[in-house]
DNA sequence: GACTCATTTCGACAATTAGCTAAACGTCTA
DNA sequence: TAGACGTTTAGCTAATTGTCGAAATGAGTC
């Protein structure tokens, strides 16, 4: 729980998963997208599937990240739950991806 | 919203915050739940005043601290919506105390 | 004013963090 | 085997963090 928090405490590791919401994408893509260093990309990447808020998948050359809906719901909600919130049942938002394109289980 | 993460990424803040959760509390009552130091427990105070979390009152010689629910809940509920993800629309636990004692607004 | 209690500020310290370049290392594709 | 993709390691900054004891501050009390 406190690995998910200090994960989410760095910008550029929630606009990661921010990017990962709409669908698995391959390590380069993903840091293309911000301006660092191939390392610390890497470095980011390490400290979010420690988390285990993302997955990999090697895909030819490739490495693919998934995001892991579930672990980021436990973490967040877990923690809302405490201080007496709720979540509405069943009502996540339509992501236009199948379901098991969402969570990606392997 | 970076500042509120990075105070919840610390489990010493987020238990302050639970403790607050049931009602506005002196910072000697709350530093002496945890086994660190004056100081150390009034830098942490510090980063959840910073982050908007909590507010202070002073009240004859003890400083009083209050949970500030909204900042909070727009954090979480804030990044959990580009997740696709809402909570229940005025579904908040009762608390046991007023409505005016949960946030407390001066 | 002096004294006490509660809390914060002040230095200091070690550990961690984010960042870099450069190089080495897997793993796959061509 | 050579290139492409990505990770890891090494070695280096600079900034931040968590921690402490000691001192300073604020507010009430005698």
């Amino acid at each position: 729980m406190s690995s998910v928090f200090k994960a989410l405490s760095d910008p550029t590791r929630r606009k990661v998963l921010e990017m990962l919401r709409k669908g698995p994408k391959p390590a380069g893509e993903l840091a293309d997208a911000f301006p660092v260093s191939k390392p610390t990309m890497s470095a980011h990447f390490a400290v979010l599937r420690d988390a285990g808020l993302v997955e990999t998948e090697r895909q030819g050359k490739q490495v693919i990240y998934h995001l892991q809906m579930s672990v980021l719901e436990d973490a967040l909600f877990g923690f809302a739950k405490t201080f007496g919130w709720e979540r509405k049942d069943d009502e996540r938002q339509p992501s236009g991806l199948t379901p098991s394109e969402e969570t990606h289980h392997e």
